[in-house]
DNA sequence: GTCTATAGGGGGATAGAC
DNA sequence: GTCTATCCCCCTATAGAC
């Protein structure tokens, strides 16, 4: 097998290939793009995507690892700083909407693709970045509730598993180079998660002003 | 082609085999669900499907046409009716997670494979069907603010897509009959929604009680 | 590093017997 | 309503020439 370890050299051919491939898996699915879709696409046959990689699957394993190298390592930094609990929160927020603006594709494959590639050997470890994912988040709400900054009534599972699922579906709608930038994003949607959209808890049926 | 037309008797095996297939779809995804994979799951043999669906495509478009059917005649009895906008708006959050409780399969494959589908022709009503959710959406939202139960400063687009996407994604993890029961995770999901997680508007470090 | 050629397997769908 | 048998296409991957 000719697949040679990733040698950091000047953006190589199989770097562009990755890119490409990662392009294709996340617009129709992994299963759903064949090697001749990666191959027209890079203008070569498909037997010669061999040369590079040893199967599909390869591919797809390494782009996925090293999206989670980079954005794991995000979260530690974040999680061993000395900021308090809501701004700790709001950096993590902000480092999943960057991630989506600069990984995309890697993004939504991972969300796409994690419960079925998940089922081989070979991709176990996108379960346990699962977990790694879920100890992040409530770690930071279990710090946010005990220091006081969060809501003591809270379900922190549950607050896991909204915030989880409202920031990665993200990459579904947003466009990077787009009108709304990943900033302003993760601020607005930061300003619905921690103060909510209702002017007051229970508001009453409002001194009809409009109408 | 024998498929004939639903004549709602005695839950046929048509109807049967319907709720297989879309069991599979949801669970491997339409593309990676074959016909064979259905008739195992009927015990039958896949030729046999054929005297009851035309084709792959055929089953899971009825499935889909008739989960939406039922699902947007919820929101349109909900937009009709005369409550205030902030009731109509947990009431329209209420049905979508009920939705989600009765026909997990249904709104699984919606989120997972419209986009793949919506490519052809025949499921054009997909993209429309989009829209229309949109609508309703935005409408909730807006009247909410116009009659001032919800903040006026409200980004009511992106508001939108948080609101869609954190009620469809939670399929991916709710589980019927399981602890928590869709109206308990309805009325958590628009306490986050409306009231936020935040003890206060950028509260202060909180005063140090714990650690 | 890419091409030609092809092996080997699985997919959707059909025709006609029972 | 189901089964047997089968067609034809597309898929991943390989072997060896250039």
């Amino acid at each position: 097998m000719s697949a040679a370890a990733p040698s950091s050299e000047p953006a190589s051919r199989r770097t562009e290939l990755l890119a490409i491939a990662a392009g294709l898996f996340s617009q129709k699915g992994f299963r759903n793009t064949t090697v001749r879709d990666i191959a027209d696409a890079a203008g070569i046959l498909s037997g010669s995507l061999y040369h590079h990689f040893d199967s599909k699957e390869s591919m797809v394993d390494e782009v996925l690892r090293t999206f989670q190298d980079e954005l794991f390592g995000q979260y530690d930094d974040i999680l061993l700083g000395d900021a308090d609990p809501r701004t700790k929160l709001e950096r993590a927020v902000e480092v999943s909407f960057a991630a989506i603006d600069r990984h995309p594709h890697e993004v939504a494959i991972f969300q796409n693709e994690a419960s079925y590639l998940g089922a081989f050997e070979r991709f176990g470890y996108l379960a346990e970045r699962n977990a790694q994912s879920r100890a992040v988040w409530l770690t930071l709400l279990h710090d946010g509730v005990r220091e006081g900054a969060l809501r003591a009534d809270l379900d922190v599972e549950l607050t896991y598993r909204f915030i989880r699922d409202t920031v990665w579906v993200a990459v579904g709608w947003y466009r990077p180079g787009g009108k709304l930038t990943h900033d302003v994003i993760a601020r607005q949607y930061l300003a619905i998660l921690l103060d909510g959209i209702a002017t007051s808890p229970a508001a009453p049926p409002a001194p009809t002003k409009g109408r």
